[in-house]
DNA sequence: TTAATATCTGTAAAAAAACTTCAAAAAAAG
DNA sequence: CTTTTTTTGAAGTTTTTTTACAGATATTAA
């Protein structure tokens, strides 16, 4: 917490301030973007106040003064300003076109990092470690998500399993046991395959954790530990590549915590797995 | 092009100025992060010009004046100043890994769309659409980027082909002909069985795509075009999950590209594809 | 090469913005 | 109700930005 956003702060000290600093307060909050172009006596009339207490204002929480205020500002609000309008056009340039879809992507990271509940995390990656055996399920893009889970909870030694035939997943989700962990990854949250392995796997006595987006959704009735992602159209209106993305950066974290929380053994898999793969590399 | 980093708008003015604005624009360009903290007189005296030929500088690329530039650089700086040091420590808390990954992989997109040749993606993306069949090559978590590629060429109504068995994939590559188009993934650039697949596909006469890490490697020696994607190393210096981002991120721009270049077809292709599988759904 | 023209550049003055000071007003304490 | 403390903005000061202009430099044409 070294270098909080100036939002952050102006919360934070949100009860320290004077009057004429509480209105200057609550007008940068709601106009961050104009102020920018603002100078300090136009700020200090549209709210009325002088240019005496917007410098006192800037220096109660931290700043040297109002230049130094504004060009920190300008560096919090910078990615959520740059975003544009991420809808896809068909008359946009290919230039355009890779803008909006990466910054839609950098943006929905950001997005899912605000909502991440770190202790569900923290709570999940305990769960996967205890795991007699870990499951997989997901259908259609999130299928590639368990995949990718797979592929990298086995690069840090860790075996899952992910069936891809919606019969096999339930099957194999009806015989699961307690003990067990069963992740079940759904966009919507309303893939009726998904939801049925994770009843089916609660049932049983496993534990479920879930990958979903946020918001409500059947899926969440069966879960012992939800992840939620952020969301963003662009596309063709389409959130999935978005949330593709997000789901990906969310698997990353959680099998970083994983692997951190069983570090020593998780090196040597590493070191295992890379060489077993090495032999395929030019 | 509405809304260009001012880096890139000194980038493209570059020729343009005169002597004493060239020194300047070198001077903000290495030293950009101090910037921020100087005064126009500060910087002037700094690259030995006057105050005239700063203001003078930022005019030219499009500001009201020093003030402006400076709010819009603080803009564009901001992510990467953000990025602390990537590499994952046991002592780390849960949050701080969790910002490593997301930071880095906000970061890797970034670098990536920094670095991506618009040119290669929209012949890429000709290719693609004017293809008789599509195959797609990669084996470990390349292979996954594979099926999300065919996921996603397939609801905007392309058909493609992913084999998971390396032997399967090198013997679909050897019936390959003139006019079809062969998409080989390696992170590295290195994998065995992706170099082969690509030196048997161009042998046949198909045309080859590529997607890897900025770099020299051994598949690139069979690639009509190559498309790159940025690297960062994270978690374990391991740089694969960054890379895994930036690479379905690349996949995302090059399919809208590819729909857009199509567009009543693609839109066509997206009901038709949501339809049948909103069965499936609660 | 030289003169004419245009372009570039820094100085110095003007304007604007940021910041300080201080006394009056408001609030809190006694 | 008085005293003390805190808050506040008007007026003044300093700093920073911007403009105007004239000298310097480069470019072109003869």
């Amino acid at each position: 917490m070294t270098n909080q956003s100036c939002f952050v702060k102006i919360e934070n000290h949100l009860k320290f301030f004077t009057n004429s600093e509480k209105k200057i307060a609550h007008y940068v909050l709601e106009n961050y973007n104009d102020i920018l172009n603002y100078t300090i006596t136009e700020l200090a009339e549209k709210v009325d106040t002088s240019d005496a207490s917007v410098i006192r204002f800037c220096r109660s929480i931290g700043y040297k003064g109002y230049q130094d205020f504004k060009i920190n500002m300008a560096r919090d609000i910078a990615p959520a300003n740059k975003l544009l309008d991420p809808e896809l056009d068909r008359e946009d340039t290919p230039e355009e076109i890779c803008q909006k879809i990466f910054f839609s992507e950098m943006a929905v990271l950001k997005d899912t990092l605000a909502i991440l509940d770190i202790k569900m995390l923290e709570k999940a990656a305990k769960m996967i470690v205890a795991a007699k055996r870990i499951e997989l399920f997901g259908s259609g893009g999130s299928a590639l998500v368990g995949m990718d889970a797979q592929h990298k909870l086995l690069k840090v030694g860790l075996k899952s399993f992910v069936h891809c035939d919606a019969d096999i997943q339930a099957m194999s989700a009806s015989l699961l046991e307690a003990g067990d962990v069963a992740i079940g990854i759904s966009h919507s949250g309303s893939n009726r395959n998904v939801v049925r392995c994770m009843q089916l796997a609660k049932q049983q006595g496993a534990t479920t954790i879930v990958m979903t987006t946020q918001g409500k959704s059947p899926l969440l009735k069966f879960a012992d530990v939800v992840l939620f992602t952020a969301t963003k159209e662009t596309a063709f209106k389409s959130e999935s590549a978005t949330a593709r993305i997000a789901q990906l950066a969310l698997v990353d974290a959680l099998v970083a915590m994983v692997a951190l929380g069983d570090y020593d053994n998780s090196l040597y898999a590493i070191g295992q797995t890379r060489k077993a793969t090495s032999d395929n590399k030019f």
